[in-house]
DNA sequence: TTGAAAGCGTTACCAG
DNA sequence: CTGGTAACGCTTTCAA
């Protein structure tokens, strides 16, 4: 007898079984509201087994009314190691939770566009990194069954629950160590890559307050990830008068240190300098490198809110702040 | 009146647009099979954007028989800012043939338990990085409807199509690199991390094979990526006798470099050193960093295999061979 | 050009 | 304890 490789069913599986479809629904669910015979959860089971069926969570969905899907739009610019821990973590625990995480490729589209698409798979909570949604996206997710948004980024938006990743911080920790060690005119590197901005801004700003009131001026350096940009801003140096700088993260930090020993400047004697991150690979540079270790939230206290927030849509919109920063003051500052 | 938040169907816009829920899915879809009134359409659509309206997938995949869902395991350690572009590439080239591309995290599944929570969404194709599938995964796949299974790893696997991305091209370079420039005793780096063996041990082969049959000598160099574990592998350095290190990748070969440096080893007159996956930070290091750069299938390229597979789901499995590598030779070898 | 109805795979209710 | 049945949202014949 040939097996046709039609997708079995559960109709397939009460057959082979010789029992309702509905008795397969039951032992396969483990339903406690019904007890079902051992010898016909077994009988159950075996059939399950020998047809390799495998439960449509469209169609489970579609009669429940809603899904266990998480949905996370895959942030389109690599992250690093620490965010990725954290995702990681995140997905773990939310799967210990019983919900199924799903990260979706925002590329190309933008804005409530976005929204739409995702709402399609009608996820029971969405979860998004960055700034990119508005409170129309979040309107449109609500009401197509989300019982739970949450933004991770920089700042809040109307109806979602927050975890508020303040890169101010980061900026503030750089500039007030960078202060304390003495330095006054203290430049802040920008990427160009446009992608970055959210954060890049707001560790500017966050540097720029940390200074207010005192003598220390800020300079914006833009700088591109490449030899060529950085050999360039360091040629610029000995007229900028810079005597510090913070460079937004590691990578960029790195690649700036060594074209300004390039260009003969002595760090941390002649400019300080300063990155974030806490990557391993600053250690290996010498100067060790002077870094700002940030702190994300743990992946499980996350999970814990999601799952609060949907066992509880009605509830009021949490708000927590979640980013710590510190300095890591190695030899560079 | 009051909008009651629950989410909207067809039905509900077809109410509202005064038409049948049939004339709804044609307007939407723009059947071409049907004519509809062009004030009908307007008024249909008009319905949808006031009620928020976005179709239910799984319904809708549920009714069709198929889903327009690709699925990708997300790798669970961070590939790389490399792969992350291909990744990025195939998704907006999916995106662009009607695809709906979502990564679903492996974490704390493995083997054909993840294939099985994988064949819930019913997913028309399915990419998997790594080795982590067998002939059973695939199976249970293809058996739950999806058209396509294709692998993107070192090996190949029955009944799925795949991408061979061969790694032990990568230490074929890197071996036969050293070797040319005179080194005969050649260490390779292995981490310690056991889920870069899928990558590591290929490498290593790789390197023996460009070596097999000439007098140089393989020894394997088993490093924890902390600074700790370079520092103990450079203190045996003398007493190893070798002239040569092929690091696993970039970032091993930088802190393996570093440590060497500290015990007073000179790059590459003592020991030479390649690296692999031509980071950026490679060539702020002096000596600048030796790497192999490696070279990934574009993601329309594979956009296009799937497509086609899933279009002719009988075809034979495809498979390619896609890992091109060369060394990029600097100043450390 | 539009509408009625069937059916995709599930599960929950209600009879037996 | 088990089985029939209806309903979830959508598309697609078929009939008007």
């Amino acid at each position: 007898m040939v097996q046709i490789p039609n997708t079995p069913t559960s109709a397939d599986v009460a057959r082979l079984a010789g029992v309702s479809r509905a008795t397969v629904s039951y032992v396969l669910n483990n339903t406690s509201a019904v007890r079902i015979s051992e010898p016909t959860r077994r009988r159950v089971h075996e059939a399950a087994r020998e047809l390799g069926y495998v439960p449509h969570a469209g169609a489970r969905s579609l009669r429940a009314g809603h899904s266990r899907l998480v949905l996370m739009p895959a942030p389109a610019i690599p992250m690093g190691p620490l965010y990725n821990r954290f995702i990681n973590e995140l997905q773990w625990a939310l799967g210990r939770l019983d919900y199924t995480v799903v990260q979706y490729g925002s590329v190309g589209l933008r804005g409530d566009e976005a929204a739409r698409a995702w709402a399609e798979l009608r996820p029971v909570a969405v979860l998004v990194p960055g700034a990119e949604m508005g409170p129309g996206g979040v309107q449109v997710l609500k009401r197509s069954g989300a019982r739970a948004v949450v933004t991770l980024g920089p700042g809040r938006v109307e109806g979602a629950h927050a975890l508020l990743m303040d890169h101010a911080a980061v900026g503030h920790c750089a500039g007030a160590h960078l202060y304390e060690r003495g330095r006054r005119r203290i430049g802040v590197v920008l990427p160009e890559e446009t992608a970055l901005e959210a954060y890049s801004r707001p560790r500017l700003a966050g540097v720029r307050q940390a200074l207010r009131g005192t003598d220390a001026t800020v300079t914006e350096l833009p700088l591109a990830y490449t030899e060529e940009a950085a050999a360039r801003l360091a040629a610029r140096w000995r007229e900028s008068g810079l005597d510090a700088v913070f460079a937004y993260n590691d990578e960029y930090a790195m690649l700036l240190m060594r074209a300004l020993q390039d260009e003969g400047a002595r760090v941390p004697r002649d400019v300080a300098l300063v990155g974030a991150d806490d990557l391993m690979l600053g250690r290996l540079l010498r100067p060790r490198l002077s870094t700002v270790h940030i702190e994300l939230p743990s992946g499980r206290d996350l999970a814990e809110l999601v799952d609060r927030a949907v066992r509880d849509p009605g509830g009021e919109p949490e708000v927590r702040k979640v980013l710590g920063a510190s300095v890591v003051p190695r030899e560079s500052s």
